[in-house]
DNA sequence: GGCGTTATGTTGACGGTGTCAAGATAACAA
DNA sequence: TTGTTATCTTGACACCGTCAACATAACGCC
């Protein structure tokens, strides 16, 4: 029977999840609509109701996937690199998966699901397990190094902001030159880098 | 005759304005509709489009008339004082602009303006001018104390991502806790200006 | 193998959105 | 007074998310 007229899909869960993210980087978060996800995985408009709950749950789905990218980049630069890992370059990818993956940044990080919509519990756990071992590998580096008093979680928090400051700041069309921002972003990590011991 | 049965509003422009920062206050980004808007003001739906262009004209004003607020904060903090500006005192009051006006800074700063849809001429003006006048004011303080080879321009760009950092963790909702924010705050300031000579 | 249950997919409908077109009304200028 | 222009109106269109009701197929149990 061929594909194209069999009444179920047999994958639409998945169908959906790849086709979302076409559509995620053709037309951005915005021109993402349920219907049009729909007509392209060929099926009818409600069929996508049936393997997730609503918009909102599709869409915490695709932020989850994308952050197993961004910690296998936090995995591979920062915790296996063990007490001496290369910020400078950890920032530089860092930069690149946002740029490289603007709409996906935006549903891991943005107000699309933080604010305007609900994180799902997985969601919320990657998420924080995501800022858990970058913080974890960043006190690795900063361990002992710190003024007095200093709180490394302080630093790692601080750090981060700076980092996705940047990201957001280009994602969202503020800034427009990429390589303005790798030159701000080094310059960010020296700052901090003299700050230590 | 009675305001209310009037044809002609006589203000609307204004009063567009106003209600829609009421109902961005009340409501977000996500909750303020032109047709909403029109009734609040006592209007048809689409005696809007007499004053605004479209809905992107609208918000772009209302985050024209959002930069005045901070301007005036810069000014205060920065410029007027001269040399040695109070650096801490200047990140504390911003990110209070930014937690009590979150709506207002989203679309200052946010996509919805910068990259779903256009930012007016004159927005891209006073954002621009903003900056340079942060910049500037921070540009004082630095001088002379920076490590050699290191663009006054750069560390600019790089507090001023820190700060918009921590204000989208916060006002997009991955971040809850402002006191949090606050603390962390403080750090980075510390480090930028353990970096100083 | 037959049959009930469940998973999956369908069409129809509702209320919401931004915005265009065409017409009504009032203010204003000559 | 009369034409012009600014302002406001209703009507319409194409989208959107999602609920309800119904159709079809798969799956498990007797």
């Amino acid at each position: 029977m061929p594909k194209a007229e069999r009444y179920h899909h047999g994958d639409l869960h998945d169908t959906l999840l790849q086709e979302a993210n076409a559509l995620l980087n053709e037309q951005g978060v915005e021109g993402l609509s349920l219907r049009k996800l729909a007509e392209r995985a060929g099926v009818s408009r409600t069929a996508p109701y049936h393997h997730f709950r609503d918009k909102n749950a599709l869409l915490c789905a695709l932020a989850t996937q994308a952050f197993a990218e961004l910690d296998s980049i936090i995995e591979r630069q920062l915790e296996s690199a063990g007490d001496h890992p290369d910020i400078q370059n950890f920032v530089i990818e860092y930069l690149e998966f946002a740029t490289e993956n603007p709409e996906q940044y935006e549903l891991m990080f943005g107000r699309t699901i933080w604010k305007s919509g609900t994180p799902t519990d997985e969601l919320k756990r990657v998420a924080y397990r995501s800022f858990r071992r970058y913080a974890e590998g960043l006190g690795a580096l900063v361990q002992g190094r710190l003024p007095a008093a200093t709180d490394p979680l302080r630093v790692a928090q601080a750090s981060w902001a700076t980092i996705h400051g940047l990201c957001r700041l280009v994602i969202d069309g503020v800034y427009v030159d990429r390589k303005d921002m790798q030159a701000v972003s080094q310059q960010a990590v020296a700052l901090i880098m003299a700050a230590l011991k």
